[in-house]
RNA sequence: CGGGGCAUGGCGCAGUCUGGUAGCGCACCUGGUUUGGGACCAGGGGGUCGCAAGUUCGAAUCUUGCUGCCCCGACCA
């Protein structure tokens, strides 16, 4: 992509509304652009991003045996009757009227619809285990929304629900599920940790939030620090061994780890002064179990091997993409901008003209944009006027992985500039040398993050 | 929902106290000189000063009401 034809407007300076460093970066990076409180669009850069976020969450769902669909964003509020959570769910669920004046409402979660069409198709256990999510806007009438994408009131959530014969099948389906998460998390390039969580009513042990380690983070955080290096199962793992899946989970939820909201002072003493690590985190992923909490008022049964009816057991499992978007710059950036994991960064490369214009650089600059698209990586070519300066601050503000910086004194000794963004480091090699390491780190980072 | 703050070209701000018809930096447009870490010179375009009433000869400025946005706290992917 050649910069001169796509669409990033920049700015020099974030607006004053803009506190957290994610904000600030997103809105001087063009990403988002505010259209009311806690209300985005998404620009192409922002989009961009998004997107791989929702495609890495996507494979690694699909993955774990759940299956996409997608449920609309208006609802009927008469299946949120059924759950008795229409009157429950307050101000926080938008309300809206049709032109029969029939009461509707933006989806602020997609329990009852989910488990509507669940009953509407489901009648036998010999049907399940199912995992039905989509990846669907959501809206909820925070009172406060604040910190840009990080807590807005529209934002992008990918929502599984699970529906099993009886609750050890259910236990199996939420590990799948997390261990899915710990992949996902791994994919995006950051460190998750599961963290035990309020079960509400429902009681038991199965409940987690997944955190992303950030200095802004609002929750603090408590862990053994083992829990910050601990191997994470490849892409072969095996989704149908239930053994194997509940054996990682017991692993990974084997040491202290938990939310101030949760945190057990005496637990905590246990683990050795060393191991504690007291930090800041922001919630990217929450999964649960609620057994019957839906199924039951709304009618979701399945015929048991008995051939009884049984309210099938439920487990929902949310991920947030614009969320995780904010919270991966949280997690990494410099003063000079965002510094983007490779798998989901916007381009692989900027490569920057430090004189367009002058013949040659411009040939060597199209001979090597057009050499690398061919090699799979995504470019931004810089072919803008700008000066060098200009162009370096776009790129580190960017925060693409590489810089490729090919200006007329370097090519008079035959070499271009690579920068690695991420470590600083910057080499002067040849345009072959260039394409071989950027080539070997395609490779690379595919078979690292490509799942 | 309690507490605090802000609203003036696209962005950052000054001007408001003490009323006299709007200014600076960046960005943008034209021309020229430049070009390896956010250049320089010259010229230029762009603002119903959040909205509405009121006071006044005259309101960005004073009064009243409203709206929007941000921050702190209680709640949430």
């Amino acid at each position: 992509m050649r910069l001169s034809d796509y669409f990033l407007p920049t700015l020099k300076e974030a607006p004053r509304e803009a506190e957290i460093v994610s904000h600030r970066l997103m809105l001087r990076a063009g990403m988002i652009k505010q259209q009311a409180a806690g209300i985005y669009s998404w620009l192409p850069l922002g989009l961009k991003v998004m997107r791989k976020v929702e495609q890495i969450v996507r494979e690694e769902q699909n993955r774990a045996g759940a299956v996409e669909v997608l449920m609309p964003t208006i609802q009927s509020a008469d299946l949120w009757r059924e759950s008795g959570r229409y009157d429950d769910y307050g101000k926080e669920m938008l309300r809206i009227e049709d032109r029969h004046e029939r009461p509707m409402l933006f989806g602020p979660t997609n329990e009852e619809m989910i488990t509507d069409i669940f009953r509407s198709y489901v009648r036998s256990y010999k049907d399940l285990p199912l995992n039905l999510y989509h990846i669907q806007w959501k809206f909820r009438d925070e009172v406060r929304p604040r910190f840009g994408v990080m807590r807005g009131r529209e934002f992008l959530m990918k929502d599984a629900y699970s529906f099993d014969i009886d609750e050890a099948s259910s236990r199996a389906a939420y590990y799948r599920m997390f261990v899915s998460y710990l992949r996902t998390f791994d994919r995006l390039g950051v460190t998750a940790i599961p963290m035990r969580a309020d079960t509400g009513p429902i009681g038991g042990d199965l409940s987690h939030e997944f955190l992303i380690l950030a200095d802004t983070g609002e929750s603090e955080v408590f862990c053994h620090a083992n829990m910050l290096s601990r191997a994470v199962p490849g892409s072969d793992v095996d989704y149908s061994n239930d053994a194997l899946i509940a054996g990682i989970v017991e692993d990974w939820t084997s040491g202290y780890a938990r939310t101030d909201e949760m945190h057990d002072n005496e637990l905590w003493q246990e683990v050795a002064e060393d191991d504690r690590v007291q930090a800041r985190g922001i919630e990217v992923g929450h999964i649960f179990h609620f057994g019957t909490k839906y199924s039951e008022p709304m009618g979701a049964k399945v015929a048991g091997p008995d051939g009884k009816d049984v309210p099938v057991q439920m487990g929902s499992y949310g991920i947030g993409p614009s969320r995780v978007v904010a919270a991966l710059i949280e997690a990494s950036h410099d003063d000079a901008g965002i510094i983007w994991p490779a798998s989901v960064a916007p381009f692989d490369v900027s490569l920057i003209n430090l004189r367009q214009g002058d013949e040659a650089t411009d040939a060597a600059c199209v001979t090597l944009h057009g050499d690398l698209m061919t090699s799979g990586l995504d470019v931004l070519y810089d072919d803008t006027d700008n000066r060098a300066g200009g162009k370096f601050a776009l790129a580190d503000l960017i925060g693409v992985p590489w810089q490729l910086i090919v200006g007329p004194r370097g090519l008079k000794e035959g070499k271009v500039e690579l920068k690695n963004r991420a470590s600083g480091e910057r080499e002067e090699i040849s345009m072959e040398s260039a394409r071989n390491v950027l080539e070997t780190w395609r490779v690379d980072m595919r078979a690292r993050y490509g799942g």
